[in-house]
DNA sequence: TAATTTTGTCACTATCTGGTGACTTGTGTG
DNA sequence: CACACAAGTCACCAGATAGTGACAAAATTA
């Protein structure tokens, strides 16, 4: 019988590197950033601990490489705000203010970013909101605030508004598939109320005064 | 020299469960209620932990019965709905709902109790989030339901969606000093134009379709 | 295949954390 | 005052957690 040219595991630096972060992500999803700890990471992934140190200097180093990985906002960068908008950018805004609304309900790892983001300060997260400004800018500055005029600050309210309760919400029906103000999020109807009340909250911003 | 009749502190349990109570929501407040460990608690009430083994049964008790002790929404159910309401509840709802807003920046440990109601399932919780349904089940089913008719569901989603974001925008606001949508929370004007925007949706909302 | 480097494991220490039994100190009562 | 009980302290244990030095095993190179 042929003898394996290597008994254990291959040895790759990158796999183990990757295997770790896999683990960090698998931990956060399953249950939450105060769970980030080297022994768990480390058995998660199926390695020492130590490899954490060696490959990355620590948790913290090893926390913050994972969430830098993360781009969250590239496909809002990329999806090019369309040429010869029409309507101030309305239906641009509705359909990604949706999109965003079902993202956060599908993404678990997203979410658990934002709440991290509530709850502690850190430099890489703070980046993360940085970049998430910078994705939203292009449209802001390019459509809307010269379609809204001396009113582009109260349009910016209102989405402000409107993407931090598509935040909030979803975080909220993740815990306690409860209801909120009676609606119940956790059910499909309960989420087309609120598609539908964005929209029109869309909708109404965009009427003239 | 006169002895004094009692060298240590006074023994009073009744105060001493109490000193035990404000440590906890100091380090609620200061931290996060990840920082709640019984040593810490009873170090900041200048007690020993033994204590709160045998006044409360253990750390879990004792946060349940801080959660309880505290009920946000009182005020909400004791402002009992005004009679001869002939705005469908209008201005009632614009006002609370923009009072919620400065509420929920001004009290900390209320925030950090949203934070934690995000991130860990707690019977404690549980409850305080069905007593805050129930707080607004009355002006709901009274007042706008009646109102709205078939739009009721519309409303509560569009009510859902403001309550949402004047909790998320302010706990964002508590971490980083940040901008939203280029919106500054840290600023007295940034914050101006989110209570007009709330404002103006519930206007939107009340205006005849 | 021998030497060397890279990759990985293991055992160990130190510190933090929750929890408890034995004790001391104060308070009120006869 | 002597006693009993309540209030509070302390020392200690067990398990979790972070971090590291010494070593083993695989891969690479000569």
């Amino acid at each position: 019988m042929d003898r394996k040219k290597s008994a254990g595991a291959p040895r790759n630096k990158a796999l183990s590197k990757q295997k770790i972060m896999d683990a960090v992500e698998k931990i956060l999803i399953e249950k939450s950033f105060t769970a980030l700890k080297v022994n768990d990471i480390a058995a998660v992934a199926g390695l020492d601990k130590k490899l954490i140190y060696n490959y990355f200097g620590g948790t913290d180093q090893l926390l913050d490489e994972y969430i830098h990985s993360k781009d969250f906002w590239s496909n809002v960068k990329n999806d090019a705000v369309p040429a010869g908008i029409t309507d101030g950018g309305k239906a641009f805004v509705q359909e990604r203010l949706l999109s965003q609304f079902e993202y956060v309900a599908n993404d678990q790892a997203f979410q658990k970013i934002l709440l991290w983001r509530l709850s502690e300060q850190r430099e890489a997260l703070e980046k993360l909101t940085a970049s998430q400004e910078a994705a939203g800018e292009a449209l802001l500055e390019n459509i809307t605030d010269p379609h809204f005029g001396d009113r582009a600050e109260h349009f910016r309210a209102v989405m402000a508004i409107l993407i931090s309760s598509a935040y909030y919400l979803n975080l909220y029906a993740s815990v306690n598939g409860s209801t909120f103000c009676g609606i119940d999020l956790s059910k499909a109807e309960g989420r087309e109320s609120i598609r539908r009340a964005l929209s029109f909250l869309v909708d109404s911003v965009y009427q003239k005064p």
